[in-house]
DNA sequence: CATATTATTGAACAGTCGTTCAAGAAAGGC
DNA sequence: GCCTTTCTTGAACGACTGTTCAATAATATG
């Protein structure tokens, strides 16, 4: 009982996220929140809480709809190598287009925040390893199906893949040069042969 | 003539440096950095001019110490292979140690800064570009000496070693184990061979 | 010593920060 | 149709933001 919500909470977590992922977290100011949902300060507190509880909700959606949809793509079915270099290439093709600006919220929140927040850390890290599970599948995929010819364990393997894609989200905030960045992913994706 | 500085501007910037380093730029107030250097509001804006300014003295000034220093040890004599090695165990060393809470400057400034301000891109930029440049160095030594036996243009693998210490950087900040990162570094001097 | 020049001090500025709250609006249950 | 409950509104809060400035202090020069 009671009024019900005027607006969509999915919605306005997803606006909210959005500028989060663009500005960061310090750099955004419940006035710059305000001004994208539509809502007024005492509708934002009262469903999502302060700030930070925002933030949080704002970082575990990011993990729901833009990492969960990245994670299904990889595991469709095909060589593992080739669908750990359909990732990358992916990932270039984005970091250099639309998502030049932004990069990938779990890395800047890693770089941003997780050092002195252990919410944002635990969410980070959770975020990574659920990554670094996904390389670890297609790994031991490819190591069986012959398309990785190196045998080091996966879980090494998988560890250094995660590694190099946060290493390529933030060189291409610098210097987001697709021809560059490919000569780096043909590179990473050399250790697996 | 007039009234000499009270203070050092070296070592004035250094204590602004670290606050930066740790803190990120919009999470650091000026309120921090007259706590931090004793000096007065006034006073910092009348020698370093605005926080915007004081923080691109701040990154020049990283870059003319703590990158500086990096880029000496590693141009010193040895097969380049070992030398290069040699700078990612310090990496790793460094960044489960004491700099855990803060990473690179330079990369903080890249997935933070970068992409909405252009003074401190081109800043990043030219310090990624000269950590490139290390590298390529000591990549065309390796090459030479034999230490090296990967013939890929010295350019790409330069870059590939350059996006893998970003990386390393990230990652050191969400989950800082050292284990874990030394598995990585196997990986990614891997391709080295 | 007088003067010109520069540095220091710290209070003060207007604006913005994150957050709260009393008043009013919209629904369900009786 | 009233009452309870929940949500919305937007003004208001005190604290803090980056920045300025008039007053004062300290030096170099003549």
């Amino acid at each position: 009982m009671g009024r019900p919500r005027q607006f969509d909470e999915e919605q306005v977590l997803d606006q909210a996220m959005k500028v989060f992922w663009r500005q960061g977290y310090a750099a955004t100011s419940i006035k710059d929140l305000v001004g994208e949902t539509g809502l007024n300060p005492g509708s934002l507190y009262e469903a999502f809480g302060d700030k930070h509880d925002l933030f949080l909700a704002a970082i575990s959606h990011y993990r729901g709809t833009i990492v969960r949809r990245r994670l299904e793509e990889m595991a469709k079915p095909g060589p593992g190598y080739d669908r750990i270099a359909g990732f990358f290439n992916d990932l270039v093709q984005f970091s250099t287009g639309e998502g030049r600006l932004m990069g990938c919220l779990m890395t800047n929140s890693a770089v941003e925040l997780a050092p002195h927040d252990r919410d944002v850390a635990v969410l980070v890290a959770a975020n990574l390893m659920e990554m670094e599970r996904a390389f670890h599948g297609l790994v031991v995929r490819g190591q069986q199906d012959g398309s990785i010819v190196n045998d080091d364990p996966p879980d090494e393997l998988a560890r250094f893949l995660t590694v190099s894609v946060q290493g390529l989200r933030v060189m291409s905030k610098a210097n987001p040069d697709e021809a560059a960045l490919n000569g780096v992913v043909r590179q990473t994706l050399s250790v697996l042969r």
